[in-house]
DNA sequence: TAAATAATGAATTTTAATTTCATAACTCTC
DNA sequence: GAGAGTTATGAAATTAAAATTCATTATTTA
């Protein structure tokens, strides 16, 4: 039995006006459906809720509940599907954009296998393995993965800085020796602050990380190991949403493999600090 | 991330004699569940409609429409997807454990389509758009989630605040009015400070969502809007990763969402920024 | 051009999901 | 071991969703 959606896509030709636009609407948005009501998706292909019943039978399938179904088993077949993002509409509720974003951060996630380089990840986790201090830094949509990363690393027991200050930065890297490292974190590669913080950093001797996307920017260019993170779609709607999940996946990967390293070792302060936390009863 | 069977199965013993009873019966006969309606499984399992909605909440999953589908998908996955994250090895390399939890956040976040109640949602979207100031706290790898709000939120031009510093926050909170809003960030809903915070933040009229986990904790049972993320697996070598995927992808929910309502009033704004910072080169 | 046919949606009915509320059973004090 | 609190439960009521009916409009055919 082929899959639901190709059946869809087959008998699409031979659909009713009206039922074609749910069909289109179905293809367009397969990942949304199965969570939607039949006065949603009636609303949502601008057709009557009969229709929505003749569709299913049109299909080949004898109630709405088990086309809901149905979708969903073939969903988790097939998995890959472009819910495009773009087709934000005025009328999206936010149950809506709920699943829309689930779908944008998901792919986000799973392209950010496409443009890491294994090399330059092994590279980036023998810096961090033997670094003194590590320094995050990050503006906007990417002082989110910087402050994470601030706190996962201070959780190893590095000493690890991060600021969305400027100046308070300036004032931290005169500090940085050739054993410390400088990440530095731009979807674009062209922030100003994070490359002048960069250069500065290189100058101090420390090793530049640079987690951005795969492109010809000075930071690209410049940064000492490059972790990269795909070009997801940039819409001034959904600003930095999927970026930030690109890079904190990266952030995620770089503390684990160190956790992995080193794990024995700081072990025991995890539990020394989780029975102490009991102990306060926080 | 176990699947929703495993996670039945370890559940089990601590449910109650109703609710045991549905669990074993769904184990008993997982491929006809998604097709019953609550009335048949509740006969079938000799309980009440309701208790079949309460065992739907004990598994973390916020209405039975969505068990349904939760159940589907969970059978029709094959082996292959269930990169199990406690097969991590000593061996594995960095770039092992990168696509290990590019899988993990991946299913995180598909995962938060079952928690999600659409009212709760709407009634958040709903209190976030009129509130005058916004707090958002959160301790540990929740904080991630709490600043990356708080930024958010400050672009559409709102009150938003948040700080690591309970002190600080304990100066900010008798401000509150019933027109703000104190969003709570903890995955255990047991967070002795967030707790606190909370209830001052109600004491002063302030309404309360807790983003927290389907549980029989204190946040979720006092907070005014419960807004739910799934209970990925908790494990202390991938600490807080992907339950702070989820929470972060229930903030994109809440500011698309506010976007969308109140986007044309803040484009002008959103362009002031952007060709302002081209003048400032940064 | 009129009758037959097909497509469609508004309104209604039926069915299902969810919530509320009352009650029974079980714990914990004092 | 009496009473206060808590938990578990189902019956009943409410709300939401799905399915059907029926009237209307467009389209085809004779």
């Amino acid at each position: 039995m082929t899959s639901l959606m190709q059946k869809i896509k087959e008998v699409l030709p031979q659909l009713s006006d009206a039922e074609g636009r749910i069909g289109e609407y179905v293809l367009e948005n397969p990942e949304a459906v199965p969570h939607m009501t039949i006065k949603e998706l009636s609303e949502k292909s601008s057709v009557s809720e009969a229709t929505i019943i003749r569709f299913c039978k049109s299909i080949g399938i004898g109630s709405f509940k088990s086309f809901k179904l149905a979708l969903m088993k073939d969903l988790t077949l097939t998995d890959s599907n472009l819910t495009d993002f773009s087709a934000l509409t005025k009328k999206d509720s936010p149950y809506d954009l709920f699943h829309k974003i689930i779908h944008v951060n998901k792919s986000a996630i799973e392209s950010c296998a496409d443009s890491m380089d294994r090399k330059e990840l092994a590279k980036a986790v023998e810096a961090i393995q033997h670094a003194g201090k590590i320094v995050f830094f990050g503006v906007g949509g990417s002082s989110t993965a910087a402050v994470d990363a601030q706190y996962k690393f201070t959780k190893l027991g590095y000493h690890s800085i991060t600021s969305l200050d400027f100046h308070y930065m300036l004032s931290v890297i005169p500090h940085l020796t050739e054993k410390d490292v400088f990440v530095a974190i731009s979807t674009s590669g062209k922030t100003k602050d994070v490359l002048e913080l960069t250069r500065f950093a290189q100058k101090k001797g420390a090793t530049a990380i640079a987690i951005t996307t795969l492109s010809k920017s000075p930071l690209y260019k410049e940064a000492d190991i490059r972790l990269c993170t795909p070009n997801v779609e940039q819409d001034f709607r959904i600003g930095s949403i999927p970026s930030r999940m690109t890079q904190l996946t990266v952030i995620d990967t770089l503390y684990m493999s160190i956790f992995q390293q080193i794990g024995e070792k700081v072990l025991q302060q995890y539990y020394d600090a989780r029975s102490e936390m009991e102990n306060l009863r926080r």
